[in-house]
DNA sequence: GTAATTGCAAATTCTTTGCACGGTC
DNA sequence: GACCGTGCAAAGAATTTGCAATTAC
């Protein structure tokens, strides 16, 4: 995906909400294109950001943040260790993406597949429930992990 | 489930994983099991817990809810609302339960089901990933708001 | 021009920790 | 009597808010 054009299309959405495209948010915006894969906290954007921008507020990027979330830019997470992360929805993605959190390096994985269909037609029919979204993480053991164990046996 | 059984085998777990079963622990494990559709934050446990034994302290329950977590008696869960839930783990039950998570009105119910044996080994074959637990929750609209609109329409 | 946005600091909220005291085997 | 567990208050971490100054449109 073009960083660019993924700029420009949050920027309309920006306006359309009526919101002003500030260079605060462009940043905040530029760090979560460049860290697609991570799952940074406020915390870790506000750093990144600092970079680009170092007069920049930890207010700010929270504030941006939730304005993203609302317009449902980023997705906020969160994997119980007491801080919210914010995830990028990948552009043209129908759902949103699965969390693979390994239990021993901490690391997450994304799954794109959807994997839910029968699942949520199921949710919808059986439970009367209109679903409009979902998060679905598995806890376990990563593939380096589990090579890792082999080897101490 | 016996409220009385189901305490007895909690007792026996905290005893093997060498913890004595106090009368705030065992206070705090009754509110739970009382609440068992609920997911009461740290703090709503509190609230009930007082009305039992009026001389807890707020850091005992967290203690004791760290602990239960631990051994697996409860499922530390979160609904991205900055606050963490404790929901008791059925008696018996190979899985986690699932949770629907209504927008309109915040309510949360439960989904006893598993739903997710094959998506699992999707998982386990194409990821390599060693699953061990999973959290899954849909957002959207239940029953009830969805009557409701239907009505202002 | 003016309403939205910002940075800063203070305030809040949720959770953890230090410590002296109390209960238990 | 060693040790675990407790209550309280203080500390800590994450997030939000109030406000005067600034900026985008």
């Amino acid at each position: 995906m073009n960083t660019n054009s993924a700029l420009m299309k949050v920027k309309k959405q920006l306006h359309e909400a009526g919101f002003k495209l500030t260079p605060q948010r462009e940043a905040t915006l530029l760090v979560l294109l460049e860290n697609e894969k991570d799952h940074l906290s406020a915390e870790e954007v506000f750093f990144f950001v600092k970079r680009k921008s170092p007069d920049i507020g930890l207010a700010t990027v929270y504030r941006t943040l939730e304005i993203l979330t609302d317009l449902h830019v980023v997705d906020k997470v969160s994997f119980n260790d007491g801080v919210a992360r914010y995830d990028l929805r990948k552009e043209g993605a129908k759902h949103f993406h699965h969390h693979l959190l390994c239990l021993e390096c901490g690391n997450i994985e994304e799954i794109e597949e959807d994997l839910l269909g029968e699942v949520e037609e199921v949710v919808e029919s059986r439970y009367h429930f209109a679903v409009k979204d979902h998060r679905l993480t598995f806890h376990g053991i990563c593939r380096q992990c589990q090579n890792k164990q082999e080897k101490v046996l």
